[in-house]
DNA sequence: ACGAGAACCTGTTTGC
DNA sequence: TGCAAACAGGTTCTCG
């Protein structure tokens, strides 16, 4: 489900509950995400402060005073729902609305966390594909779900000559080495559509074809549609909400992503955009003016 | 070693 | 209307 942006949006709505507080209860409703819950994962948080929150790819961080980081990721439906303990209550820049009763009861509702905001926290994912647990912070870089990251796309270190040396090598369509976490972390399968359209190339085109000319644009436009969706509060599609329950907004801008057989947005351009599966995934593209 | 495809799981939409 | 197939924002394992 959430890419980059909706992840970022996700952590913001999270910070006024989470950031500098500590947790009060936790009580964990089902394991069989993903990754098992750890040991006494419910135990090893009560009661810990979170220090830092933090992104990295895909993957929410909470740093704790104990030396451990509670790692959150939401899968393809993971989401993240933030109440006020009482009444409804402003933190920050967001509207927590007062928890339901039934707050963290569904079926799906797979922990509930309270923190001294205070706030409830309830993480919901009806697939599963998400994960919750927790990593000895010092050891962060070397544990497995980290350690084969590639860039962060939004950093200054990912520049042209970094993408240059990545794709040089690669004999694989462009769009699915952009999708390959190993490579650059945190895009995902919309806004590798976005912004290979923005940039003007073919999904199809074989990753080892773009470096040299290409590549100031395809990076630009990496950078660009990341920080567009950021602003902009992520993608909403289906059940996707920010952590305060408001929906982004920037699915009202996709150019291609859902919009097989309408017409090309950019100017001039007479072509329809196209669906193809490549590696298992859609692909969308207007066949006239990505080459 | 690398890349494509399947598998993981549930819910919703689409097509016959 | 009803049922089955297709599809969904991700990651990881297997196989060629």
């Amino acid at each position: 489900m959430p890419e980059l942006p909706e992840v970022e949006t996700v952590k913001m709505g999270l910070a006024p509950a989470m950031a500098g507080r500590r947790f009060t209860k936790v009580v964990t409703r089902r394991g069989d995400l993903r990754v098992p819950f750890p040991p006494h994962f419910a135990e090893r948080l009560t009661g810990r402060k979170i220090e830092k929150l933090w992104r990295r790819a895909k993957y929410l961080l909470a740093e704790l005073d104990n030396g451990e980081t509670l790692v959150i990721h939401l899968g393809m439906s993971g989401r993240m729902s933030v109440y006020a303990e009482g009444k409804e209550r402003k933190l920050g820049q967001y509207v927590y609305e007062q928890a339901p009763a039934n707050a963290g009861q569904g079926k799906h509702d797979h922990v509930v966390m309270e923190t001294d905001a205070p706030a409830r926290i309830v993480f919901t994912d009806h697939r599963r594909f998400g994960l919750m647990t927790l990593v000895d912070t010092d050891k962060l870089d070397e544990d497995k779900l980290f350690k084969g990251l590639g860039i962060e796309p939004l950093s200054k270190e990912f520049d042209a000559a970094y993408l240059d040396r990545v794709l040089k090598g690669k004999r694989t369509p462009i769009k699915s080495a952009l999708l390959d976490q190993r490579v650059i972390a945190g895009l995902g399968n919309i806004y590798v559509c976005e912004a290979l359209f923005r940039a003007g190339i073919s999904p199809k085109r074989l990753a080892s074809t773009i470096p040299g000319k290409r590549t100031p644009a395809l990076l630009r436009d990496i950078k660009a549609v990341l920080a567009d969706a950021i602003k902009a509060g992520g993608s909403s599609l289906r059940d996707y909400a920010g952590a305060d329950g408001a929906l982004g907004e920037f699915q009202h801008r996709f150019a291609v992503y859902g919009r097989e057989g309408e017409p090309c947005g950019r100017k001039s351009c007479k072509g329809i955009v196209r669906r193809i599966v490549q590696a298992g995934r859609s692909t969308f593209y207007c066949p006239k003016c990505q080459r």
